[in-house]
DNA sequence: CAGTATCCGGGCGGATACTG
DNA sequence: CAGTATCCGCCCGGATACTG
């Protein structure tokens, strides 16, 4: 029980509580999660806007995204009868949750992007460079 | 300039902020670089030792996640001549810091992970289980 | 012991075409 | 507008065999 150590990684990170991070990790890991969560952090967007809003999405790729982050209850999918059809995804309480706990993280990745860059720029250079085609 | 939300997600949050992020999540968001790191977090550890730490890992696996970590600068690799050859793999500080930002992240997913397993299963039992095969 | 080389299946993700 | 259906290339990752 004894807090193991003072900078505080999580705590124990045995191999079990490894592979529960994992399974989340997996969840927003993928090309496009981040992007559209991103996007839905603080208003509602229908899915043309989502669309525009995330440059590059293709219209599948898109869909897939959504239905998985609804599946797994971080996105509601809200489809108004209406002539030309509407559909609104909204972030949940949960899934603002995630975002929240996401900030460590993100301050992480923008404040040492540029370093890691820097280190693999050198990394690549200074190696005997076999062809890895 | 105004701080915009009290419950504060990451600032800004723009697509650009967004893509750095993801970077990030994508050099850890594979299926074994969260595992490794989590072996290195408090010791040192060899190649074959890190092998058997990690359930399942192959060893091309092994290697290619550690060459990504090393070229990251996450990881330092460190060879000993000796006779049977000896390679110690190091988290560096760099590495460190990582870990401690995934703090967050990691008390979400244990904390959640049941959640999200639940409202996976009833969105599967209640759709119309379109053969998606 | 600590890797590399090779082969291979499966799934991610893009492009395009079609629909209620 | 908001999707679905289909095709397809590429790369991730496993299995196996070989090496300094």
């Amino acid at each position: 029980m004894a807090a193991p150590s003072s900078t505080s990684l999580w705590p124990e990170a045995d191999e079990e509580q490894c592979r529960q991070v994992l399974q989340i990790l997996s969840l927003i890991g993928d090309k496009w999660t981040i992007l559209v969560i991103g996007q839905l952090r603080d208003r509602t967007l229908r899915f043309g806007e989502l669309h525009r809003a995330v440059t590059g999405i293709s219209q599948r790729m898109l869909t897939r995204t959504l239905r998985q982050l609804e599946r797994d209850g971080l996105v509601t999918r809200t489809v108004h009868a209406s002539v030309p059809p509407r559909v609104d995804y909204t972030l949940t309480e949960l899934g603002m949750t995630l975002l929240d706990s996401l900030t460590a993280l993100s301050r992480w990745a923008i404040g040492h992007r540029q370093e890691i860059i820097d280190h693999r720029h050198r990394y690549d250079t200074v190696q005997p460079s076999q062809a890895r085609s």
